[in-house]
DNA sequence: ATGGTCGACACTCGA
């Protein structure tokens, strides 16, 4: 089971990136990012028509989840719990029926800028609520995904310039420690366990030739529960993705599962 | 040090 993560940053302005991009990698299950849709706007035929299943859980003009699989999929649900105020679409979960069963949730954690502040509580609050939901994952002992794009940079490795991001929501202190506590819980950082030398990123900003300084940082993470990481055989960033025409921000990020 | 780019949407906000 080849399983990607990617933040599309909107799937209008992508209309022609991703599926391109689908038919080069053929992945079997893709958790998308910043569809920046309503459900009844996304575009379903075109990945239909390409053999996916397609669920959404989206929101007018920001944020907005998504999973497409070409695997039957099982007791999709929608939303974190635990803040029924909570109206920004950030979470979906699937079970994907492969030869085996993969618990997979795809995420959009808060940015939290500007920090500190009122969007930075909201992301260390949502940070608290993703925990519980790993914990309560992990009880079942089934092997589970939680991929997406994190807003995390994990280590100062994770970035070309980590100076540049000490005052950041993104890596401040407080935000790798929630992060840490996550991962500690007992999951396996996917691109980590393949991969640990410096210098990979999944994101370059559209700014500042970011991009052709290779100004980049890793963000988007694929987190495996104990019985998902037995069935690792690898995981790779598609970087070649930013160099294409109308790019993302962010480029996908792939593992392949013995599923 | 500063300003720089996109996407969605309707003018400015979010990243």
């Amino acid at each position: 089971m080849k399983l990607a993560t990617f933040n599309i940053n909107g799937i209008k302005a992508r209309i022609e990136a991703l599926p391109a991009w689908l038919s080069e990698a053929k992945p079997d299950v893709v958790c998308l990012q910043e569809i920046k849709s309503v459900d009844e706007a996304f575009p379903r035929e075109v990945f239909e028509d390409m053999g996916y299943r397609v669920e959404t859980h989206g929101m007018k003009s920001f944020n907005g989840v998504a999973i497409l699989s070409k695997l039957p999929l099982e007791d999709v649900a929608r939303g974190l719990p635990g803040d029924d105020s909570d109206e920004q679409a950030r979470w979906i979960e699937a079970t994907v029926i492969g030869t085996r069963a993969v618990r997979v949730c795809g995420l959009y954690l808060p940015n939290g800028n500007p920090a500190p502040g009122p969007k930075y509580d909201y992301k260390l609050a949502w940070m608290a609520r993703m925990e519980a939901r790993v914990r309560a994952l992990l009880a079942t002992e089934e092997p589970v995904v939680f991929c997406g794009d994190y807003n995390v940079i994990p280590q100062a490795e994770d970035a070309a310039k980590p100076a540049a991001w000490a005052e950041d929501a993104l890596f401040l202190p407080e935000t790798r420690a929630a992060f840490r506590r996550i991962v500690n819980l007992g999951l396996t950082d996917a691109f980590r366990a393949v991969n640990q030398n410096a210098g990979h990123y999944s994101f370059w900003d559209y700014q500042a030739g970011a991009w052709e300084r290779n100004n980049g940082i890793r963000i988007d993470h694929l987190l495996l529960s104990p019985q998902c990481a037995d069935l690792l055989s690898d995981c790779r960033i598609d970087k070649a993705v930013r160099g294409l025409e109308k790019p993302s921000d962010h480029v996908p990020v792939w593992i392949e599962l013995d599923a």
